[in-house]
DNA sequence: TGCTCCAAAATTGTTAACAATTTACAATTA
DNA sequence: TAATTGTAAATTGTTAACAATTTTGGAGCA
């Protein structure tokens, strides 16, 4: 059972990312329809594979589907917030763990990392989106490392759902914010080059709890009070009010 | 963003459920091709909803798409058996520890739970495969009292591979295992209705090892002995080569 | 025999027309 | 006025024909 790459791209997966982008950019807003005839006509195809676009991206939570009613964006709210990063601490740390394994056998293979590393440091600095962009590829790359497909591919879904929430709820990423994070990220992945798992998975699970921390911040303090009701915030994020 | 059924099946929806229980009942085997036109002509529609069918039983991962060469049915090896009891492992402990939360402010509504375990009752000792698929379903039911959309959803997402294991790679169900089954399947839901979350998840945990273990009886020593030498072996599982 | 190339067959990819469903809004009725 | 019904417009769902691609199998040739 693969998960490798399609062959090539195949037009509706070129149409999806398009509509992705075009969903990200604010283009098209949470609530707003997708009507197949309208994307049709933007993008220059028939309508087949805007269909199979749409059903692609409602896959992926982007859209939601309603029968003979079209698709419209969804529009995400804290509790999403909350349990994507759950599962990216804790579907992270198994592939993390399985990386170090590896590496411990020296099948480890770093190119597209190191790749994704770099780019993350070019990024810094410049836009702000593509700054998030450069770090959530950089994660993924990071997770890819454990050669789990099934994880990779939940990963990866649930990268699609911050960069929304980046763009909707209103991440704010302040200077201070770049290097601590680049630095975590280093961190880890010089763990797992160790080979030293339980150093890995610590340092993984402290990172994802900081960027909890940090996604919290632009809030106000209501909305930070009612986001420490949540129960995963003590289970899993381990997050006290410091306020 | 809400990932509510949708009002009413839909075509494409009826195919995907009529294919993949093709595919699991042994009709098409792993390694088949899935033609498009052929498809059409046994269900009586067109291409279309066909297509569409195929897509979604390529994202569950029950087939393979090849660009411009059609799908197959996938073949599952140990590996993936492995990473998706990991997957149900962590992915359920995040889901009961919420459902212990829920529980403890009078929020769990455990209808749907009780249905399931009656079926499952109702399901032992008659055909293994019907007592598998009552199993996987009293655990989802058990998930879903989490209320997390996503982590259900991946759940869901390996209760299918779990049934493509059970049969492509020949788990045997013994008749010793039902009552302990059902044991182990009582005691995290009362645990849950305790609102208990260490108790809850450590049950969990150890039910998920449990079966990893059952998993791997009807095996050869060769395959043991290879299966032994996964990471996630020792990892997650904590499985010690008792034999 | 074994290799290359070409053509035909098989199969998926795309399109546009048609069917069915849902929504919006005006006309009708209590 | 408020509720209801009916009709037209908008939109998705389905179909069948056509296009593009890949595979298959054989002819020709060294």
């Amino acid at each position: 059972m693969t998960f490798e790459a399609l062959p090539s791209a195949r037009t509706a997966e070129l149409l999806a990312d398009q509509i992705r982008e075009a969903i990200l950019v604010g283009t098209y807003k949470p609530g707003d329809r997708l009507i197949e005839q309208d994307l049709s006509d933007s993008f220059g195809t028939s309508r087949g594979p805007i269909r199979e676009a749409i059903r692609l991206l409602a896959s992926e939570g982007l859209i939601e589907l309603r029968k003979n009613r079209g698709a419209i964006v969804s529009a995400p709210n804290f509790d999403d917030v909350l349990e994507v990063y759950a599962i990216r601490m804790s579907l992270g740390s198994i592939a993390i763990s399985h990386a170090c394994h590896a590496q411990k056998h020296g099948q480890l293979d770093t190119t597209i990392v190191n790749k994704k590393l770099a780019q993350l440091n070019k990024a810094i600095g410049g836009n702000a989106f593509a700054m998030v962009s450069a770090d959530l590829d950089f994660q993924t790359a990071l997770i890819e490392l454990g050669s789990l497909p099934r994880i990779t591919e939940t990963f990866q879904q649930t990268a699609v759902d911050i960069s929304v929430f980046v763009r909707f709820l209103g991440i704010r990423y302040e200077a201070a914010d770049h290097k601590d994070l680049v630095a975590r990220h280093i961190a880890v992945l010089d763990a797992i080059l160790e080979g030293d798992v339980d150093k890995a998975v610590g340092l993984w699970t402290n990172h994802i709890r900081q960027s909890v921390r940090e996604f919290m911040r632009p809030f106000s303090d209501t909305e930070i009070v009612e986001l420490f009701e949540r129960p995963l915030m003590q289970d899993v994020f381990e997050v006290e009010n410091a306020r």
